[in-house]
DNA sequence: TAGTGGTCTAGACCACTCC
DNA sequence: GAGTGGTCTAGACCACTAC
């Protein structure tokens, strides 16, 4: 590309730089095959190493390149599609394939979640207010192809399982099978999702193997049993590596 | 907050910065209040103006504030669900009150939505790259109270709407109706969606009132029809003012 | 015209990975 | 220890909005 002169509106550098580098990406480069670094590439185009960097930052928010420090840049291969799809309502497993349990313990939800466990905000009987009243905090990870895809907390009030407490008090992964397991008996009498854009928190980034900050989709979902709100999942996933699929065919089978 | 000293193992100052200011919203602003400007949070803090940004530009991405150029940074209002279930399968319809039409072309879809339509990516009877052929493009937009959330362009293929031909060639508006139209007359077998983080493309941006490359939400639906896939649609949502909803309740009714 | 956020530069140092 | 991406600085100018 000889445009770089003479643009009548000129579009940003950084932008006509991720044009440029994502149809290089196009052409010249295989999955998996490493960029030149930053100073080079920042170099060859004439730039500040800065504004190259904005464009390769576009380009990874688009799942187009990985970047690893130490390492380098790496055409990354196309996202995964990981089925996130709510046509038959069923609870969080506990034996399940694509998610494991890592741990849990009791706490006290984040603001956000104790108002989707509790819209009217009531009090406690005893009069503790029903913000402060600590949860059970399971958390999972979902793996795909090897990688790690997704982080889940999953927030149990402790009266949506009763006869729990009565099974002892195991520890961080046996409490989160306990959890689980409580949760099958329950009638599941409907969810409710949702998908929105954040950033990873740090505890979250480091099981994803990424920075903290990183961009994430967060799908929250809310169970619903015996007329109230029984569970609350968190769940953050890889926004450059993940495609959230919901697979809704009906009658009809699809190849690809 | 005065830990800005001694940290150990010191995490990133825009990082810490981002979690100094988002509490300082909770507690110390209103939802619409305008911030002081980048200069001056800079001097406050005690750090680069491209420091402060990048915390500012987390911050955006988490939904809490709202930038704009010539005028300031204020603090958003809560994301607004838009829902997008698809529990109930159904074309994009025209008299729609969410989406409005605004304008329909022939023109040759993009690579990745031609191997949508298309998965064997087979050449037409003529001989004709199936790829190459042009389809239909329908561009709607969608509204919620009064601010445009998400602009979508629906691929159809001139196949899939066969009598179309028939009723003359009005151009814009008028041909995107008549394409919606005779989607609906066909039978829909199912549908299939995908949610992916994406950037804005130049066009999109302009009618979402945001600048180009700025963080969106693609959500793209296959529709099947007569075992084929009859149309693709692509929407790009806000992902700084949109929270995604799939709205599967069952038989419950929940208030909020 | 004044003030805002958006772009860009040319440096510096740090944290991490790999050899 | 060499090389990578990540963070940070202190400037500069531009595009846009509002008065």
């Amino acid at each position: 590309m000889g445009t770089t002169q003479l643009e009548p509106v000129p579009e940003p550098k950084y932008w006509h730089l991720k044009t440029v580098i994502s149809e290089a990406l196009d052409s010249e480069f295989e999955v998996g095959e490493i960029l030149p670094n930053e100073r080079a590439l920042a170099a060859r185009f004439g730039v500040a190493r800065a504004t190259l960097r904005q464009a390769l930052e576009q380009l990874e928010l688009e799942g187009r390149l990985q970047r690893r420090r130490g390492v380098g840049t790496t055409v990354a291969p196309p996202r995964v599609g990981v089925d996130v799809s709510t046509a038959r309502h069923h609870w969080p497993a506990a034996g399940e394939d694509t998610w494991q349990a890592v741990d849990c313990a009791a706490a006290v939800p984040p603001a956000a979640v104790a108002r989707l466990l509790d819209p009217e905000g009531e009090d406690a009987p005893g009069g503790e207010p029903a913000a402060a009243r600590p949860v059970y905090v399971v958390r999972r990870l979902r793996a795909s192809n090897g990688q790690s895809v997704a982080a889940e907390q999953l927030y149990v009030p402790a009266a949506s399982v009763p006869d729990l407490a009565a099974s002892g008090d195991p520890a961080g992964q046996g409490l989160a099978r306990g959890v689980l397991r409580a949760l099958q008996s329950l009638p599941l009498e409907g969810q409710d999702r949702a998908v929105e854009l954040g950033s990873a928190r740090a505890d979250d980034a480091r099981e994803l193997d990424r920075l903290p900050g990183a961009p994430v989709l967060v799908v929250t979902t809310r169970y619903f049993s015996g007329g109230r709100t029984a569970a609350v999942s968190v769940a953050t996933y890889r926004a450059d590596t993940c495609r959230l699929t919901f697979g809704d065919v009906g009658d009809l089978q699809i190849a690809s």
